[in-house]
RNA sequence: CGGGGCGUUGUGUAAUGGUAGCGCGCUUGGUUUGGGACCAAGUAGUCCGAGUUCGACUCUCGGCGCCCCGACCA
């Protein structure tokens, strides 16, 4: 893509009204645009983002054998009804509406009840189970106070997958499975080595529930990290009779700050019964069907990854959720420039082609900020030596190579 | 939802009752061309509504909005 083309544009000052990292480099960078407290525009360069780490959810989800579908953002109220969650003073972060006709309805909020609801469509027999069903969409919470960028806002991004088993033993199968898919989503967008499978409070049904945390100043959680075991307590269940519990030795863990990025939940019979989702076993006896579910933020996600890779002169994409691969500058060469950005692009590589007239210390600058992993300069300087120079923003390591677009072309699929 | 801070051009700021100024951005012209370059001329603003006053960015009241701490939460 030509940098022309791109309607945002980078700022060079200091946001007042926000503090935390991951905001001021994103609206730094043009990649995302605020609207109001808690509610961002996702813009072009940010939704590369989102969809590259979408996609590795997708396929991370797909390989545990998930199916992906498309649940509504409008929710009706009888189903929330069945398990007392309407209630105000159960959940009070609803967005609420009403139809012409006066019925309330609310906004996405999660989806345990609708597809629990749902699913007394489709599931009938023990034959039909397991079912692995995944939604990756933009879900609403009337947050009272939304904070930390786009960390915790009032609408945010999530893949929410719930598991339909027929028992507890078939259910654990498949948490087991979704562990591992999580922990290489977390590798994969490049947050591997700072994330940790948390216990946390399990809710009604289980003992526990794990949490993916990542260590970050920006983080809202406390968590204790056994480090060799690789593994964490959240402070939330952080109690003598857990650490004995899980063998943890309250002296080799260390306290830091993390962001919860994921969940996994087992639900057991906590929905199924409200709906009476059951199937007939191989008996013919009617069976309550055993729930999970399995969230990441994908928004906060990516600001997770911002306040984690950057540095003072703007974010590093990890290559993996890069908007763009190569961040092409052309200093006053555009002419050399496209034909590089031709071949690249022929190539399939993902280049963002700066042909923007402006000087090289705002290119540079500019290149910085959006943190493409590799920043391929032409110039005069180095056309005239026929080479280019190729510069990785997290290393800042400088190799040259021959200005042959061929040539090129072969260090990227090298890389 | 409790507590605190704050709302001035696109952005960052100055003006404390008396002509709304400056940096960046943007526009035009010129000079530059490897780390946000220079010169010149422009552009654009007091969150909204009442009130006090000869006069309000400034004071009072109300509203709206933003940030931070806490509570709550993916």
């Amino acid at each position: 893509m030509k940098q022309s083309q791109l309607f945002t544009k980078t700022q060079k000052d200091a946001l007042k009204d926000e503090v935390s990292v991951n905001a001021q480099l994103l609206i730094r960078a043009g990649f995302i645009y605020k609207e109001m407290a808690g509610v961002y525009a996702i813009l072009p360069l940010g939704l590369k983002v989102i969809n590259k780490i979408a996609n590795i959810v997708r396929d991370e989800m797909d390989k545990t054998g998930g199916v992906e579908m498309q649940s509504t953002a409008l929710q009706r109220q009888e189903v929330w009804k069945k398990t007392d969650r309407w209630s105000d003073d159960m959940v009070d972060n609803w967005f609420k509406t009403k139809l012409k006709n006066g019925t309330e309805l609310s906004l996405a909020f999660t989806h345990e009840e609708p597809m629990a609801n749902m699913m007394t469509n489709f599931i009938s027999s023990y034959k039909d189970l397991p079912i692995y069903a995944y939604d990756i969409r933009t879900v609403f919470r009337n947050e009272a106070r939304a904070k930390s960028g786009i960390m915790r806002g009032k609408e945010f991004f999530w893949k929410a997958l719930y598991s339909f088993s027929k028992d507890e033993a078939q259910h654990n199968e498949y948490y087991e499975k979704a562990k591992v898919a999580y922990k290489n989503v977390f590798d994969r967008v490049g947050l591997g080595e700072k994330t940790f499978m948390t216990f946390a409070s399990g809710g009604s049904f289980s003992k526990y529930s794990h949490e993916f945390q990542t260590i970050s100043e920006a983080g809202e959680d406390i968590i204790y990290i056994d480090e060799e075991k690789g593994i964490a307590v959240n402070k939330e269940v952080y109690t003598d009779e857990v650490l004995e519990d899980l063998g943890l030795n309250k002296n080799t863990l260390i306290e830091k700050k993390a962001i919860e990025v994921g969940n996994i939940f087992s639900l057991g019979h906590k929905f199924s019964e409200p709906f009476n989702l059951k199937y007939k076993n191989e008996k013919g006896e009617s069976q309550l069907v055993f729930m999970g579910c399995y969230g990441i933020g994908i928004s906060r996600l990516m600001g997770t990854i911002v306040e984690e890779h950057h540095d003072d002169k703007g974010i590093i994409w990890p290559e993996a959720v890069a908007p763009f691969r190569i961040h092409l500058l052309s200093l006053n060469q555009n002419e050399k420039a496209q034909e590089i950005y031709d071949a690249l692009t022929i190539a399939g590589m993902e280049v963002l082609f700066d042909d923007r007239d402006a000087n090289a210390g705002v290119k540079f600058a500019d290149a910085d900020l959006m943190g493409m992993p590799y920043q391929l300069v032409v110039s005069e300087k180095n056309t005239r030596d026929s080479q280019v120079e190729i510069k990785n923003r997290k290393s800042g390591v400088v190799e040259y190579v021959s200005l042959e677009s061929s040539e090129i072309v072969k260090y990227f699929q090298n890389k």
